[in-house]
RNA sequence: GCGCCCGUAGCUCAGAUGGAUAGAGCACUAGCCUACGAAGUUAGGGGUCGGAGGUUCGAAUCCUUCCGGGCGCACCA
């Protein structure tokens, strides 16, 4: 309907442009929903927008546009007010149709061919495989979940990755804390370093890897805890510490069976993660592995390709990539003194193997605190000869959990830490998505765990299911009633009859569906989505609810079936916009 | 110190690409069920859009500057 007024007006505009003598381009203009009924059904600035050019009071060119309008059956008049607009009032009619849409297309109602099938892979979540997901990396799959489904949705081709970190330090570290668990299990007496993993999930991994390789892993104590320098709180350097204690551990247990303990370590709490994400209705199509990358030789081509270019330097006997060079506010390391590779050289790789892979774009979700990576990966990227704008990062901002208006500590010390896992089976799956998005990303986020749960219209979760499952009920009375069963055709053929104000703005909004899918999707902002079908559900509940009640199940088959039609159109949209956001929609509460 | 994000009603927040009288929810006040779910709904009060300049027909939105908050500035991952 909007590109049907542009047109219009784009008709109108060419003919004054052309009588003004005038070949310049028409000038950008808007069509916009109005926010008031007295406003019409959509306003349109072009008289603004165009005045300048064509030397004339926006008024008076509004008039001159008016004039050259073609007629068009949609159409029903069109008011010039305030400075300049155009409104634009629609016949009813007209905005009967998307009603019949939502009930042919079901699901696939709201899609949109926005994205022309651009190729994008998607990373989020990639949390660190060294323990169990805490509630921050819920709101990035929350958010990197909806975003995909809603960039699907636009008619984006979307691939959902998750980048596994399981290589490097952090990894040896894991695989040390279990081992010094393991040895724990077996009376052999270590000291635990203070910046190993100190979670109760390392130790509850002790017995398994116990029960499945026996002793193996038995050794020395005293050997291994032998010429080691101060930890912190003995006055050294925690990491040097525990570096010292990780060559220690290799080197007496060798580097099959630290493998081994790695591996170990890595695919339980892979496999912790994997679950957990799916109980969080998060779903990846790869699980990219970074030593994958080391290990196929990408991270040390790649390494050679950028020396090759001319965009590495040797200084100080490590070897550095020219970030400077592109944009990024200092060179970075890539290969470290002691030759190893950083964890840069992994994103390079990772980010020349996306684009090796087909990619249009490649868009990274990452933590607030990562915006010092924005402008790391695009220097990369230009240092790999590809275009910077064909890589995007998105961040999400930190979000606080509040328990009983108190805030709940979210710190890893001591292995204390709220994990995604608790908060799911305290809220929710539903409320717990949910509330993570119906903010902008961009926003810290306040969330009120007691509120998640509540059962009232306090709760938008709650709220918006509610208007679903109010509707499935309305269904069901139909069959108990003997009415018979709802007769879509003669809903549809019907739906002139649907004149109240209520049920047209209704209607209208449920016709504005595909356009916030779009906004979602170009702007990278579910919360539009969330916001959306809370509006959707709040004016379900005003059609049902303000007095004078409308009576659905009404004598007249009519009337009934179209408003049964408004219904589960409604409905439809309620649960397909629910689906976006990986919210269910229940048909009873 | 430098960089990024943020500052809108008592509280939590929407207001993409500048548009008409700045909007929701909560909280507060007063109404609405013999009813398809009241687990709901209707109405009301409430604002110097952090401050000050600027850009223009028009600024919460863009620019400058200041104030206040968050985060980041590793041969860590």
């Amino acid at each position: 309907m909007k590109q049907l007024i542009r047109d219009l007006v784009s008709q109108a505009l060419t003919a004054l442009l052309a009588a003004h003598g005038s070949d310049v381009a028409i000038p950008e203009f808007l069509v916009e929903n109005t926010k008031s009924r007295e406003h019409g059904d959509f306003a349109c600035n072009a008289a603004m927008a165009a005045a300048k050019l064509l030397g004339q009071k926006p008024r008076d060119l509004a008039a001159a546009i008016v004039a050259n309008l073609p007629a068009n059956a949609n159409v029903a008049k069109v008011e010039i007010a305030g400075p300049g607009f155009l409104n634009f009032f629609m016949r009813a009619e007209s905005m009967y149709a998307v009603i019949g849409d939502v009930l042919r297309l079901g699901a696939e109602f709201g899609r949109t061919n926005l994205g022309a099938n651009e190729k994008l892979t998607v990373e989020y979540v990639s949390a660190n495989p060294t323990g169990p997901m805490h509630v921050g990396h819920g709101r990035g799959a929350a958010y990197g979940s909806s975003l995909s489904n809603i960039l699907s949705a636009a008619g984006f081709d979307v691939q959902r990755e998750y980048y596994v970190n399981d290589y490097g330090r952090q990894m040896d570290i894991m695989a040390t804390s279990l081992w010094l668990r393991y040895l724990d299990l077996h009376q052999i007496t270590t000291r635990f370093p203070e910046n190993a993993y100190k979670g109760a999930y390392v130790t509850e991994m002790a017995a398994p890897l116990a029960a499945e390789f026996g002793a193996a892993f038995v050794c020395d104590g005293e050997a291994l805890m032998a010429n080691l320098p101060p930890d912190e709180s003995q006055g050294g350097d925690k990491d040097k510490h525990v570096d010292a204690l990780i060559a220690n551990a290799k080197s007496l247990l060798g580097a099959v069976k630290f493998r081994q303990i790695y591996d170990f370590a890595l695919a339980r709490l892979q496999a912790e993660i994997k679950a957990e994400l799916v109980k969080f209705n998060v779903v990846h199509d790869e699980w990219f592995s970074e030593r994958s990358l080391a290990e196929s030789g990408a991270l040390q081509s790649v390494v050679a390709a950028l020396t090759e270019r001319g965009q590495m330097e040797t200084r100080e006997g490590a070897l550095w990539f020219k970030a400077t060079e592109y944009g990024d506010e200092k060179d970075r390391v890539v290969v470290r003194e002691n030759g190893q590779s950083t964890y840069f050289a992994s994103d390079i790789a990772y980010l020349k193997n996306k684009f090796e892979r087909g990619y249009d774009r490649a868009i990274y979700i990452l933590g607030a605190d990562h915006h010092g990576y924005i402008a790391r990966l695009k220097a990369a990227a230009s240092g790999l000869g590809i275009d910077p704008n064909r890589v995007e990062v998105d961040l999400v901002q930190f979000a606080r959990l509040f328990k009983d208006g108190v805030e709940v500590s979210m710190g890893k010390r001591g292995g204390q830490f709220v994990t995604l896992a608790d908060l799911r089976e305290e809220v929710g799956t539903d409320a717990a998505r949910f509330f993570y998005v119906m903010r902008s990303h961009e926003q810290h986020l306040d969330f009120d765990m007691e509120l998640a749960k509540k059962q009232s219209s306090d709760n938008p979760v709650f709220y918006v299911q509610y208007a679903h499952a109010r509707i499935c009920r309305v269904f069901e009375r139909l069959t108990e009633r003997g009415l018979g069963a709802f007769d879509v055709a003669l809903g549809v053929a019907n739906l002139g009859l649907l004149s109240e104000a209520r049920e047209l703005s209704l209607i209208a909004a449920i016709g504005r569906f595909s356009e916030v899918i779009n906004s979602a999707a170009n702007s990278r902002s579910p919360h539009i989505i969330a916001n959306y079908v809370r509006d959707l559900a709040a004016q379900l509940h005003g059609v049902y609810d303000s007095p004078p009640r409308l009576e659905i199940l009404c004598a007249d088959a009519g009337l009934r079936n179209a408003r049964l039609a408004l219904m589960a159109a409604t409905r439809q949209v309620l649960k397909n916009g629910l689906a976006l956001l990986g919210v269910a929609a229940p048909d009873s509460m």
